[in-house]
Order: structure tokens, then C-alpha cells, then sequence
DNA sequence: ATTCTATTTAGAAATATTTCTAAATACTGA
DNA sequence: TCAGTATTTAGAAATATTTCTAAATAGAAT
């Protein structure tokens, strides 16, 4: 469990914005960088640290890799923070 | 808002270790220090960026500074990762 | 007032992160 | 196969973070 990682993943600023452009829905990674004022080497960066904290994940289609979120990994840290808050994971009371 | 310094306060293993052994109640300086092999000036130095995050507050009694979590910060994450994950805030369905 | 203990601050060294440019790879379509 | 487009990789520069030692501060207790 690489959950150290996930952690240092969304601390950057830029690569939490990335995932906020993906909740909306898929998009290339030319898209994303097109948010940016950077170049495309520095978008390429973030996403790989953002598919190796298992946040995003990629899919090829024709000439492109598109880039999606992967909630799973959210849950987890939902759990952490919970569990640090003291609650109880389940239902929450209102 | 400091929204982004308290992803970056918690992107250290220490301290959200530092995190979990306050979750148990108010502990001075240095009985955290105790727990890490590291200097107080280390631990003092992590402290003051928890801090910065809002992340835990102090109180001071006799000689000794007693830090504790400060959880309101805690939920306006749990509200980010819940609006990423396209969830409403609210009531979790189970 | 002096001394002791707890903690912080300052400054420096080691390491890690972010960004760029230039080159490489990979895939598409003519 | 060749040319074009999308993306990644490599290497270097700039900046930020983590840690230490040594010194400073603050308060408590003699």
C-alpha cells in the first residue's frame, strides 16, 4: 500500500487541479496540459506521479492516452482522516 | 483559506504519525519527540507547520507546550475528496 | 537573581521536487 | 515506408524541504 505516495500526490497544487479537471471526465493528456502554463513535459511529470499514487489511470485510444480518476484510492484517505478524527468509518450521523 | 498548506502538512509520514499519536490526547513537545529518533528541533520544526495548517493548536501549562488535533481542518478535506469524488457532501447512502 | 528544563529559532548541509529544453518513443495515416 | 502528431524520457537548473548543531528564549523553582 503506497499510501505515503498518495499523500505526496495531492499535495501539489497542480495535480490536484488535474484531478479536478478529470472529475468531469476523461481527457488526453495534451488536454490537460492545455489548462497550463507549462509544457507538456512538465504535465507528463505530474500525471506519472499521479498514476503511480493510483489516482488516475490511462486507457489508449487511437493516437492518445486519456486519463481518468480512480476514486478508489479516495476512500482510503476518506478512511484515514475519519479514523484520525476518531469517528467511526460507517455512517456518518446526519 | 490555506487549502493547500494542509495537503502539504500532511504530506509528511511523520507528521501524520505526529497526527495519529495526538489523536489519543494533548502531548507535549517533547513526549512526541520521544517517539521519533530525531532532535526537538526536528520535531519543534513540524510542529510549527502543523500548526501553520491548522492542523493542531497548543496550550501552554507550567513549563511544558501541549499540542493537540485540531479536527474542523480534517472535514474541509473530507469535503474536497467528497466533491472529487462527484459525491454529494451529505448523507453517505450505507 | 540564578539555574534548570522545555521548546524554539537561526543557519547550514543533504536531499527531494518542480520545471525546462532537447531528444526519444509510439502510434496514425497517407 | 515516411511524415506528422501526441506523449514520454533524460538531464540539468532552480527552488523547496528536511534535518542537524548550536544558540536563544521562556518559564519554573530554588
Amino acid at each position: 500500500m503506497a499510501f505515503a505516495e498518495t499523500f505526496k500526490a495531492l499535495s501539489d497544487p497542480v495535480r490536484r487541479q488535474i484531478l479536478e479537471l478529470l472529475k468531469k471526465g476523461p481527457l488526453s493528456a495534451g488536454d490537460i496540459g492545455s489548462h497550463f502554463d507549462m509544457t507538456g513535459a512538465t504535465i507528463s511529470y505530474h500525471l506519472k506521479i499521479l498514476k503511480q499514487a493510483d489516482l488516475i489511470f490511462e486507457s489508449r485510444e487511437k493516437n492518445y492516452i486519456y486519463y481518468q480518476l480512480n476514486t478508489t484510492v479516495l476512500e482510503e484517505i476518506m478512511l484515514w482522516i475519519t479514523t484520525l478524527k476518531g469517528g467511526d468509518p460507517g455512517v456518518e450521523s446526519k
